[in-house]
DNA sequence: AAGTTATTGCAAATGAGACTCATTTGTTTT
DNA sequence: AAAACAAATGAGTCTCATTTGCAATAACTT
């Protein structure tokens, strides 16, 4: 299973940094493998507490919340109003988001062309890119058809 | 000067919503033109305070902020730990950024065939969009002669 | 096993932004 | 132009997400 080849790395990320091997660290990447691809930090607290053993207090899920997004096995791939969005990404291929600001759907979409196009950008200001978010915000077919029916 | 077009727009748009034209909303305006393009609020607030005339409280700027972002005159072009950079938009052209997460630097760009490949995506999913952000991190090329020049 | 160092949990602190409410100001009516 | 009404303002309070300090604990090192 992949989610172990994860974990492996995440070790020696951890030892490469000088960090310590916790169970907490990794119960927490279990409960976010377990649930859902896209979350939020309470949405995780509220998933670790439902667990009956105790995983981890809300400090350390903010703290390792942090060093997932460093080793990269998550991303902040939706801000919006102060909240945000963290994906699980595990392998996935890149992708952008559409994001419905009626019921808060989210579809994940591919456009190499689009990555293409970055690249571009970025080699003609002699910019090094890291890391990019591109969020479409508007309203999904479902909400349009219901906002149509009440007409 | 376009910066009265701007107002007068922005005053009809006031009326028509039924919100009354005072000094605070247009010389709020004015600290924006004045000042920078990109800006946080606290940066808005300390401009405020600098100068003499008391223009605005911290409640009145947070909510002309708002006030303009629906009229469209700003919008939040970057998110990043917790801040939100608004920009002012003043009639310019639509396009995204580049962000130097090393010493902030904001890049603008504008590629047209990203934003229509946008529009694309958007048909594909069939999602009505209202707004969309870009952004890209990394490092800008000023600060990476600075990293090569410390080897 | 003892010693060192990072991590944890808790509580308290922080910071952006929204909210409350008494007072002021802009607008409309007479 | 004064009165009447509604919206805007300022100052402070409140909320909520996130960070931090610290004492206790767990993970590595030798």
């Amino acid at each position: 299973m992949q989610l172990e080849t994860l974990k492996n790395q995440f070790e020696s990320y951890l030892k490469q940094k000088g960090c310590k091997i916790t169970k907490s660290r990794f119960d927490i990447i279990d409960i976010i493998a377990r649930y859902s691809s896209h979350f939020e930090i309470e949405d995780l607290v509220n998933w670790i507490t439902q667990e009956d053993k105790k995983i981890a207090s809300r400090s350390t899920v903010y703290r390792t919340v942090k060093l997932l997004q460093e080793f990269g096995a998550i991303r902040e791939v939706i801000k919006l109003n102060n909240r945000t969005i963290y994906e699980f990404i595990a392998g996935k291929p890149h992708h952008e988001h559409l994001v419905c600001i009626e019921c808060g759907k989210i579809i994940e979409f591919n456009k190499e062309k689009i990555e293409e196009l970055q690249e571009e950008v970025c080699k003609e200001y002699n910019f090094s890119p890291v890391n990019h978010r591109l969020e479409i915000f508007g309203i999904c077919s479902d909400c349009r058809s219901k906002r149509d029916e009440n007409r």
